[in-house]
DNA sequence: CGAGAACCGTTTATCGATAATCGTTGACAG
DNA sequence: CTGTCAACGATTATCGATAAACGGTTCTCG
């Protein structure tokens, strides 16, 4: 047998390939947070069907990048500072549980994982990429998720942190002592991983989500004031 | 403007009734864990379209009660021993969570809407009606769930445990001794929640929770030994 | 002039039919 | 007898078209 190390170019359903096409829209800005979306204006432009386009929308839906009205329509979530409390509050509970498992069996391999995407963060942010960066932090975390060996929680953090990225991370063009300091911090939770320490890592990614959140509002109450 | 405390007959669009009949027929048994839903089947049944039969067993794959494969089909989610473990897990975070914020900010009308459910419960133990205990017994849950005032934490308690319900609460025939104690056991929660005691309504709920699942590994382990 | 009902255009929701997919069966060659 | 592969049947995936729903607008009547 050959070794499957090549992915087919396109895979799964037209469904899912829309969906990634929107996702990836929504992620890189094209869409912005609140615009409607139309299912056949979107149906003509890839040549699909609009059934196509509505499956790939109930996806985006369930991935909380969209949101849809009955009979009115679909546009791209628009999160409130209140949501984006309420669902950094989540995270925290559960990434953290997610490290202090995964620092009792996560494997060599997935140390290796955890290693490259943090020398692609770093690269990024060198280059002034901060889409990658936030890119490559996002797969940072999911490896992390993946080592804790509880399949539902990884799709529940997936789900809830899907649009904080999308949002919050991808946006944010902050200063460059700000980024060195977010890349710095990952650090820690490499190190309590690596040597299995649980409590440590369950400290480290507290502290490493907490002063995420706390520099995100920082940063949106800069922008308010400055632009009041 | 006449009070709009009645609700429309059936509500919703066809996508969304269809997904009530299904999930209704999945709470009560009358389709299986891992038995093969056929979406054609399902529309000649319902005398709906397959298209319409597609969305909502979309909507139930969200809601975690059917499980699609790509091209091959849908069958009725089928918990294993470890997943049930997992979500258990995840539960336990968030709903002493919510039960905590839930203590600061119920409301007098949320209380007595927790007695109704409680009363609910205890008049159907009380008829040996298993069926409807159980869906008081998760109305009374989402009751504190709602009390909390994170509604993503509501959205994903819902899809945590909505196959719990179905596969594990629904199904338990157990002895009258044991649930008489599982009735009792909400009294605490529901003290601690009305004197606004947030810690003793984490612990209570804990113990609460802790307790139902010890019951039900003893339930498996009994059959599991005495099939053998 | 103003309130409300009927209309109209846009968008979603649903339908019936066709295309693509996958496992299986059975024929056939070695 | 056995392994391979082509054709079949059953089921999902996709399509194009129609129906239903909603919001805004205009028209009517007091």
């Amino acid at each position: 047998m050959a070794d499957l190390r090549l992915e087919p170019i396109q895979s799964g359903s037209r469904g899912t390939l829309v969906s990634d096409v929107v996702r990836e829209a929504i992620y890189s800005g094209r869409f912005q947070p609140g615009e409607a979306i139309r299912e056949m204006q979107l149906a003509r432009e890839l040549r699909v069907s609009q059934t196509t386009v509505r499956e790939a929308l109930l996806q985006l839906e369930h991935a909380g990048l969209v949101v849809r009205e009955a009979n009115h329509g679909t546009r791209v979530t628009s999160l409130s500072e209140e949501e984006i409390r309420d669902r950094v509050a989540i995270r925290l509970m559960l990434e953290t549980s997610a490290a202090a498992d995964a620092a009792r069996r996560i494997t060599p391999a997935q140390l290796a994982e955890l290693e490259s995407h943090m020398n692609q963060i770093a690269a990024a942010v060198r280059r002034n990429e901060y889409y990658e960066a936030a890119q490559a932090d996002l797969a940072f975390h999911r490896t992390i998720w993946g080592a804790c060996g509880n399949q539902m929680l990884v799709r529940m953090l997936d789900q809830l942190t899907a649009p904080l990225f999308a949002f919050v991370s991808m946006r944010q063009s902050t200063d460059v002592a700000d980024l060195r300091r977010r890349v710095r911090s990952h650090e820690p939770i490499f190190a309590a991983l690596r040597s299995g320490r649980a409590a440590a890592a369950r400290k480290a990614l507290r502290e490493h989500l907490t002063s995420s959140y706390e520099q995100f509002l920082r940063g949106t109450h800069e922008r308010n004031s400055s632009s009041d």
